[in-house]
DNA sequence: TTTTATACAAACATGCATGTATGTATGTAT
DNA sequence: ATACATACATACATGCATGTTTGTATAAAA
């Protein structure tokens, strides 16, 4: 009903972006029609095939929103433990866990891929992103767990890769099923525990 | 094209199943009409409406054909290891690994119901079926891990349903990432180290 | 052998989702 | 002040998926 000027416009396309996340969260992504969306985020579909071309444009643009504060994050906590490679894995995946806790945003981000989201062919742009991030950190966390075998921290026996992997598994299960119930258990102090004791069987 | 005898329509029902699994593992249950099923299976849309009701019917057959050996396994595990209420623990864990390892259609279930499956209401009896199942084995689980602190074998100190969300977070973990792709990592091994690795961290 | 039930195929009716095209009031630039 | 672009709403056209109904050849039952 009503024309807006360019800062409007760019509220509107936030609406519509917070709506979608809503909307997506609790219906799934293949489930909810644009419709939905727009009704959500009070507008018609017309302001969003203005503002985005299709669904899939609308949730890489979801992505865009979140993505980058991890990276930046991720340098201050290197800095922090500058010469024990296993305290910045470790701080690292409790990093995630408390980013998943408590940024609303990345919370929802990651219940759609999770959860919400079937990983398919054509969507996948977004797991695509997904996973690329995930591969490159990985590889990274490799490079760290190589710096503690040679200093002595953890067993010389171990395969870095698979500890990596082990390791992430364990962070995605437990935020996998933490999304999956909320009331089930606590996210932090069980995943504070379920790590440390990772780390700890690490130990030579 | 044709009408059929009883076992026949059996054969039917059981090529339908096989080709659901098949189409909804590659292109996701809601990115998959059933005229695709059919399809698959060489027969027409009445042919699944003969034999299920709709999507969800089917997607429940499905389930029941792979439930059941599970909890018949488990059986011999806890007999196999008596008295020792952390091998069979991790027996349990190593076992469900090799099972979606190993056989094709549980491997398809789980792999539709961690990636190709939208965890949305009109989903849910499927998911419950899954968490129920599931939750009634952490509760198991706890117990096994409680005597295990009696006989202290683990920490007096840990929070044992904390250790048990960990463990199984960790095993549901390594499934989805190992399904996501298959070729980045051997599952066996991985899982094996990663398992042994958390339960050393548990020793008192 | 006649009757009835089974196992599907084929056709029908409906609805919803998508994408696009068009209209229009308002902001913006000249 | 005029011309153009922006930001949407509205209307339209199309297609596909679903569920149901009907038709039919064969098997099973009586």
């Amino acid at each position: 009903m009503v024309r807006r000027t360019k800062a409007d416009a760019l509220t509107t396309r936030t609406e519509l972006l917070d709506a979608a996340e809503r909307v997506f969260s609790s219906n799934g992504v293949a489930n909810t029609s644009m419709m939905q969306v727009a009704e959500a985020a009070g507008v018609t579909r017309g302001a969003i095939y203005h503002h985005f071309q299709n669904k899939l444009d609308l949730i890489n643009a979801l992505m865009d929103r979140v993505k980058l504060p991890v990276d930046e994050m991720l340098e201050e906590i290197v800095q922090a433990h500058q010469d024990n490679p296993l305290a910045i894995l470790k701080a690292r995946c409790l990093h995630i866990i408390h980013q998943v806790e408590h940024d609303p945003h990345m919370q929802a981000l990651i219940n759609i891929l999770l959860h919400k989201c079937e990983y398919v062919d054509d969507a996948l742009p977004i797991h695509l992103r997904h996973l690329g991030g995930r591969n490159a950190c990985i590889e990274e966390s490799c490079i760290l767990l190589d710096e503690a075998k040679k200093k002595g921290l953890i067993g010389a026996d171990l395969n870095s890769q698979a500890i990596v992997l082990g390791l992430f598994s364990l962070v995605d299960g437990l935020m996998y099923n933490w999304l999956l119930d909320k009331s089930l258990f606590d996210l932090n102090s069980t995943a504070k525990q379920a790590i440390e004791c990772y780390f700890k069987g690490l130990q030579a």
